[in-house]
DNA sequence: ATGACGTCCTGCCTGC
DNA sequence: TGCAGGCAGGACGTCA
């Protein structure tokens, strides 16, 4: 997904900002990046957990959290930005110095962005506050169960929390915790060491494989050309209540943990 | 240190 | 059929 927007707007230079909704800038006010961020030209995109990183010459940041319905539009070259403003729940864009224009759609407005001007990236709390890539080749089962000491106690509350594991949210953690075939109330102080490897090895499963369908789309989340994502179709439990578990048949079942929904079969993950 | 809860915002779903 | 109200959702701030 990083990599769409790298091949539509990298090595771009941004020639003008428009903005209709200020309150997505939280650091630091929309006039101010603004000013500093015009004719910048983005050097390189990446994604840390949920977050996408747009690295700016001269040495700056821009982090954008797309929350649910956030994400990037390539919209074709028009009179004005401002044209696109509340269309598609657009509320950000950008005129590249190639005559596109780079959208950032937020159907329900809880998007965050940020803009900081330094070299170090490492120096954003924003950043710095993000645990591990659960992809990483270099994350495997022994960091996994080191990290599984400290935070929320239970196991579902845990695999959401950003500062341990970055970019896992409410799908994915029910999907996880399904595939592995544990309560998501059970406590992490209670898994044996065979469960928690079931854990680790189910993320690492359904990770890879929504990657590489491109997201899940329940909602309305698009790509940069306004395509769903294809995970969807797998979802095994994740808004199935009522539905048969795919391995037992008993009914897939909701419960509410901390105003969030859990997916779960009570028989399977048990 | 952990957890519960309210907040933000909009579209969809439910119920009358 | 139409409308009002309820609800979901990621992270953060506030208050136990």
């Amino acid at each position: 997904m990083v990599g769409d927007l790298r091949t539509r707007a990298g090595k771009r230079k941004l020639v003008e900002i428009w903005t209709d909704e200020e309150k997505l800038f939280h650091h630091p006010s929309f006039s101010v990046f603004r000013e500093k961020a015009k004719g910048s030209q983005i050097t390189g995109v990446k994604r840390r957990g949920k977050i996408i990183v747009m690295e700016l010459k001269p040495s700056a940041f821009l982090l954008f959290h797309p929350k649910m319905t956030g994400h990037f539009l390539i919209l074709g070259p028009a009179a004005s930005g401002r044209d696109y403003l509340g269309d598609r729940s657009i509320h950000l864009v950008f005129l590249l110095d190639n005559g596109y224009h780079l959208g950032w759609s937020d159907q329900r407005k809880f998007s965050r962005i940020e803009y900081w001007p330094t070299d170090d990236p490492n120096g954003i709390p924003w950043l710095a506050g993000l645990g591990r890539e659960p992809l990483a080749d270099d994350f495997g089962f022994s960091d996994f169960r080191k990290l599984m000491v400290r935070g929320p106690s239970r196991i579902k509350s845990w695999l959401m929390d950003q500062r341990f594991i970055a970019g896992i949210g409410n799908i994915y953690a029910s999907e996880i915790l399904w595939r592995a075939k544990i309560d998501p109330e059970r406590s992490i102080k209670e898994l044996s060491v065979g469960e928690q490897r079931r854990i680790f090895i189910a993320m690492k499963e359904i990770l890879r494989q929504a990657v590489a369908d491109r997201g899940t789309s329940v909602a309305e989340f698009r790509d940069i050309e306004d395509r769903p994502g294809n995970y969807a179709v797998r979802l095994k439990t994740y808004r199935k209540n009522g539905r048969p578990c795919r391995r037992c048949q008993e009914p897939i079942r909701r419960k509410m943990t901390g105003g969030r929904s859990t997916y779960y079969c009570l028989l399977c993950q048990s």
